[in-house]
RNA sequence: GAUUCCGUAGCUCAGCCGGUAGAGCAUAACACUUUUAAUGUUGGGGUCCUGGGUUCGAAUCCCAGCGGGAUCACCA
C-alpha cells in the first residue's frame, strides 16, 4: 500500500497514524470559531492591543521555525498570513509535554489546518504574532505543498510556476500563490457589479435552457449530446440569445442572464471551451441608447474595482468613463487607412485589400471583404473604449436594419485594448425579414458552413406573435475580467481551465497478479517496478525481472521470501 | 494548424565535448527560549516524459510520440 508514494507521503501517512495512536482525531468533526483573521489582527492590532488578548485563530502551517523549546510558525488563512509562537511549557503547562515536542515538532506538517487559542504581542524583531496557549489539530495535510519562500523585499524563491500545473491542481496554486485569489475576488465583484446595477434598473435575472434542441443566437460549433428518455439530440447551447427574446416577447421589459456558453472551437489564450457571457434585453430602446447604458455599467465596474475609472492594462491606461469614441464601421475605415469604401462595390473593394496586402479568396462577399480590412488595419488601434456600429447586414443575421443607411443593421461593437469585449444592436422583430435572414444561413449552411445559424421555427413563431422594439447586449464577462484584472490569458481569471486529460497509467489490481501466481505480498513491488498491468509484466524478459526482483528487495529492504526462479518463470507462461 | 522552446528529486533548477545523477528549498536526525528565505552538523530521496536508433557506454546525439509554454494563424 505504502510501495507507490513519495518518501514525505509515507512520513505523512505514519505522522498520521502515530496522531490517532496518542489519542488525537487528525480529522476532528466539531466546529472551531474563529475571533480574528490574519488581516483584521495585522491592521488593528497595534491601534487596540487590549481587543486582541484573548484570540482564537485558525490556518494552514505554511512554514515552521523550531529552536529548541520554541517555536515560530507562519498561519495561512483566508485573509492572508500570520506568525504564531509557540513555547513549548505555554502549551504544555503539566508534566506532559507530548502536545510540544511530538505533536508539534514531530507530526504536524507544512498543509496541516491547525486551530490556535492566545494573544497577540509584537515581537522583538517587531512582527505582530499570536503567542499561543492551545493548539488544536484541524486537519492533517498527506501531500507535502511546495514551497514558495519570499523575503522581506518580496522576492520570491522556488516559486510554484509551472501553467499547467497551477491550473490542473488551482488549489494549490491559490495556497501557496495566494496573490491570484485576488484575480477571482474581483472576477466576482465585476458580476456582482453589474447584477447590482441591473436590478438597480429593474431588470431581471433569468435563466434559461442550457440544453438546447435547436443551437441559435450565435456562430459557432456547438457540443453534441443526447438525452435518452427522449432518445433525441440536444446541444449545449452556444448563445441564449434566443431565449432571453421569447421573454421580451412574453412581457418582461428587462432580462439578463450571466451564463456559461459552450463552443466546440479552439482553445488558446482568448478562448475556452465553456466561457461566461451575459446578455441583457430591453424592450423599447435601440443600440444608441444601449451604448449609455454600457459607459455606465463599466464605468461602475472599474470604479468598484480600482476605485477610479483609469485601468491599467499591459503598457496602456485605459478610461473607462464615457462618453467612449463612436465610429461607423466605414468611418473607422477612412481613419485608420484614409480610404473611404463605403461607396464601392465588391471588385473595388477586393482591389483595395490587394492593395493593403490583405489575402482575399473569391468566396468573400462585400461584407466579409469589409470584415477583413477592419479586423487588418482598424481593430489594434482601438485601445481606449471605441464603439464600432453600423455593420453590413450580411455577417449579422438577427440585427434590425439600419434606420437609415441601406445595407446596414444597427449593431455595434465596443472595441477596448484591441479586441472585442461587447456586441449590442437594435434587436430584429421583423419576423418576416427575420425568417428571411435565417433562411439565408440555412443557404450558407447548405454550402457547408458549419458555424451557420440553424432555423428556430418557435423562435420565429414568437415573433410572429409581436416583439417590441428591443435592443439587446452580449458581454464576454472572461474577457472584461481580463481586462480589468490586467491578465493576458483567459486560463488566469478561469478557476479550472479547460485542460487535456492527465495522463492516466493504467493499474491491473493486485488480484490479477496474483491470478498469474504473484505472491500478494510482490504485487506493490511489481508496481514499483514500472508494471501497472499485467500485460506489460508479460512483455517484459522473465530473467530480468527475476533479478531486478531481488534487486528492489534489497534496495527496498523488503523482508520477504524471494519467489523460486521457477515460479517467476511460471508468470509469463 | 504552423513555428519555436521546454520536460531531470515533493518544488525551483544546474548537468560542458557521450563516461557511475547534482544544488537550494522541502523532508529525516541532533543542537538551539524572539526567529522570519532562521542557523549549524549529519542523512534519506531519481522510470533523467515515453518508445525506438547510434554507441563499448546516452539525462546528454538522432528519429518518432506524449505533455506543456510562447508566438502566429483560424475561430465571435
Amino acid at each position: 500500500m505504502s510501495i507507490g508514494l513519495s518518501e514525505q507521503e509515507i512520513l505523512r501517512r505514519e505522522a498520521l497514524q502515530e496522531l490517532r495512536r496518542i489519542g488525537i482525531n487528525p480529522y476532528p468533526a466539531e466546529a472551531f470559531d474563529i475571533t480574528a483573521t490574519s488581516e483584521d489582527i495585522l491592521k488593528n492590532f497595534p491601534a487596540t492591543p487590549d481587543a486582541y488578548q484573548n484570540v482564537s485563530f485558525a490556518g494552514r502551517i505554511m512554514s515552521r521555525r523550531i529552536m529548541g523549546s520554541a517555536s515560530f510558525a507562519e498561519l495561512q488563512d483566508s485573509t492572508g498570513r500570520i506568525q504564531v509562537y509557540l513555547k513549548r511549557d505555554d502549551i504544555c503547562p503539566s508534566e506532559d509535554k507530548t502536545l510540544y515536542n511530538t505533536v508539534f515538532k514531530k507530526l504536524l506538517d507544512i498543509g496541516d489546518f491547525i486551530g490556535v487559542k492566545g494573544y497577540v504581542f509584537t515581537t522583538q524583531t517587531g512582527e505582530t504574532s499570536i503567542h499561543v496557549r492551545e493548539l488544536i489539530i484541524l486537519s492533517k495535510s498527506l501531500k507535502p505543498l511546495p514551497i514558495v519562500k519570499r523575503d522581506d523585499d518580496g522576492n520570491v524563491y522556488d516559486g510554484f510556476t509551472d501553467p499547467e500545473l497551477r491550473y490542473r491542481q488551482r488549489y494549490v496554486d491559490l495556497t501557496v500563490n495566494p496573490q491570484f485569489k485576488q484575480i477571482f475576488i474581483n472576477r466576482s465583484k465585476v458580476i456582482n457589479t453589474m447584477r447590482s446595477y441591473f436590478d438597480e434598473q429593474g431588470w431581471m435575472e433569468v435563466e434559461t435552457p442550457i440544453l438546447q434542441p435547436v443551437h441559435g443566437g450565435a456562430a459557432a460549433r456547438p457540443f453534441n449530446t443526447h438525452h435518452n428518455t427522449l432518445d433525441m439530440p440536444l446541444y449545449l447551447r452556444i448563445a441564449n440569445e434566443l431565449y432571453l427574446k421569447r421573454l421580451i416577447v412574453a412581457g418582461f421589459d428587462g432580462v439578463y442572464e450571466f451564463g456559461k456558453m459552450f463552443r466546440n472551437e479552439g482553445m488558446d489564450r482568448t478562448h475556452n471551451p465553456e466561457f461566461t457571457s451575459m446578455e441583457i434585453y430591453v424592450a423599447y430602446k435601440d443600440y444608441v441608447w444601449m451604448m449609455e447604458m454600457v459607459e455606465q455599467c463599466l464605468e461602475k465596474v472599474a470604479l468598484a474595482i480600482h476605485g477610479t475609472t483609469k485601468v491599467p492594462v499591459g503598457s496602456y491606461e485605459i478610461d473607462f468613463a464615457g462618453p467612449y469614441e463612436r465610429l461607423s464601421m466605414y468611418e473607422s475605415i477612412q481613419k485608420y487607412t484614409g480610404t473611404d469604401v463605403s461607396n464601392m462595390d465588391e471588385a473595388a473593394l477586393r482591389q483595395f485589400c490587394q492593395q493593403l496586402g490583405i489575402e482575399v479568396d473569391a468566396s468573400m462577399g462585400k461584407g466579409k471583404l469589409i470584415d477583413e480590412i477592419f479586423g487588418e488595419k482598424v481593430e489594434a488601434n482601438l485601445i481606449q473604449p471605441t464603439y464600432i456600429t453600423d455593420y453590413p447586414i450580411e455577417m449579422t443575421p438577427l440585427a434590425k436594419k439600419h434606420r437609415s443607411k441601406e445595407g446596414l443593421v444597427e449593431r455595434f461593437e465596443l472595441f477596448v485594448n484591441g479586441k472585442e469585449i461587447a456586441n449590442a444592436y437594435s434587436e430584429l422583430n421583423d419576423p418576416i425579414d427575420q425568417r428571411e435572414r435565417l433562411e439565408d444561413q440555412l443557404l450558407l449552411a447548405g454550402r457547408g458552413d458549419e458555424e451557420a445559424m440553424a432555423m428556430d421555427e418557435d423562435f420565429l413563431r414568437a415573433l410572429e406573435y409581436g416583439m417590441p422594439p428591443t435592443s439587446g447586449l452580449g458581454i464576454g464577462i472572461d474577457r472584461l475580467v481580463m481586462l480589468m484584472t490586467n491578465q493576458s490569458t483567459i486560463q488566469e481569471v478561469l478557476f479550472f481551465p479547460q485542460m487535456r486529460p492527465e495522463k492516466k497509467a493504467k493499474f491491473a489490481t493486485a488480484e490479477d497478479f496474483i491470478n498469474i501466481g504473484v505472491p500478494a505480498q510482490w504485487v506493490p513491488v511489481i508496481n514499483k517496478m514500472g508494471f501497472n498491468t499485467v500485460e506489460e509484466l508479460k512483455a517484459g524478459n522473465p530473467n530480468k525481472v527475476f533479478n531486478d526482483l531481488g534487486g528492489m528487495r534489497k534496495k527496498m529492504k523488503l523482508e520477504i521470501t524471494m519467489p523460486a526462479k521457477e515460479d517467476v518463470m511460471n508468470w509469463f507462461s
